[in-house]
DNA sequence: ACAAAAGTGTTTTAGCTACACCCATGA
DNA sequence: TCATGGGTGTAGCTAAAACACTTTTGT
């Protein structure tokens, strides 16, 4: 065996995005537990170690079971950390040790994006706490996993523009277009006026008018909308550039 | 220590794009050395472990350093390939055997693309052999590289849409806007108008008019024109959607 | 003269932008 | 009646598509 090569343990970590009802991105945060260490400090991105018979993909949809008790989530692999140093802090180093039982030095991640609705009830069989974290106001955590969430906001801007439709994972069943504009502003960044944004998404035919109208708002009521993944699959708009 | 974690080695495999002078996308493969099969069916991608204290970028140019002799290359991370079956052939179980000297029964790679201009001298520090073959005459192959090929294609036309400058990189210095239409071509499976490809990019302010023009050719002859990287970058255009 | 491709110009089409206008609702 | 946002219509601009036309060179 030739020592110099690089024979190690490899996790995936996942960047769960929802988007609330101030109309800021979210990311999903759990709890770990180090022995003497504030508990503010110890947020982390979900994630865990892939088994010696899994894939990673398999491995970030297993994250995300024990995470939500979701089957079924839009997952995307979109980038493997491999700094050696990525995992030296001494903190990092204990939890490790705690948290699977075994000393190690050196550990790669592949990091994921998730798309959750916010108001999906969360029912994690692993974690006790799961939390929601205003994307501006993630605290310090621990590993390099603030700059995996860092890269993640580049690349779900490239897959909104890659594929409109992962949007609506983010949104509820029903929608108004102002919904979605905050939301398609909050991803992009660029400043599409909104009156013209109106009319450019309700003359997609996947987008379906509903009866339903808002209530109790104080100007005049919205109407909700949806959104029809099969006719839209059928005509796959680039969409939106 | 949990047994049911992965503990593994790490690759990397580089897809090696080129553009031959018969507008054909070729890609770079080296020699493997197997006891007892026959040398036709010995062609691998050009990868390697990465060492101990190594990032998966830096392997990744330093195997094409180890390839080509070129220091400085155009290479993009896009996918961790880690099916626990992937290594699972008893020719590729060998090959590992005798290329690392260790039993090693899992083993999960990070794919790279890479650019090189065809008629760029290869000069292998590691590889006797090193050749150039068109895409689709790509032969079956060692682990999962075909799949990892497949799936490259997709990657390097989705590069090409966000950043169009790195089609340059396959370009020879000076080129004629036919090369540049027949290389576009043969990346995005789009169909342009060359007339209207002609007028769009000749309007690309970094893409400078040489004096040069071509020689004996049975027509008009075409002019040269290169490419300015800075100019690009100040306005660094979208793109050729 | 002809073939073949370079290179330019012109017309049409489609999509985006800006903005005006009317509608519905609560306060 | 006013403020606020929903929703529609339209005119103008610009980029892209279609295609005609001229130029250059070798045979």
């Amino acid at each position: 065996m030739n020592p110099e090569f690089i024979h190690t343990y490899v996790s995936v970590d996942c960047v769960v995005f929802g988007f609330d009802y101030e109309n800021r991105l979210n990311i999903l945060l759990v709890q770990r537990h180090v022995e003497n260490m504030p508990v503010d400090s110890q947020k982390k991105l979900p994630g865990s170690l892939i088994f010696s018979d899994e894939d990673v993909d398999d491995a970030a949809n297993r994250v995300m079971y024990e995470l939500t008790g979701i089957k079924k989530m839009v997952l995307k692999q979109f980038k493997c950390f491999a700094d050696p140093a990525r995992a030296s802090n001494q903190n990092d180093i204990k939890w490790m040790g705690t948290e699977y039982k075994h000393n190690i030095d050196r550990i790669i991640t592949v990091a994921y994006l998730a798309l959750c609705k916010i108001d999906h009830k969360i029912n994690s069989s692993k974690y006790d706490t799961v939390d929601w974290h205003p994307i501006d106001k993630v605290p310090q955590l621990p590993f390099d996993h603030n700059q995996i969430i860092n890269e993640s906001l580049i690349e779900i801007r490239k897959w909104m523009e890659t594929d409109f439709s992962i949007i609506f994972e983010l949104l509820p069943k029903k929608f108004t277009i102002r919904m979605l504009y905050q939301l398609y502003s909050a991803v992009s960044e660029k400043k599409i006026d909104i009156k013209n944004f109106h009319k450019k998404i309700s003359s997609f035919n996947y987008i379906i008018q509903m009866e339903e109208i808002e209530q109790n708002v104080s100007h005049r009521a919205a109407r909700y909308y949806r959104f029809d993944p099969k006719i839209y699959k059928k005509t796959h708009n680039k969409l939106i550039k």
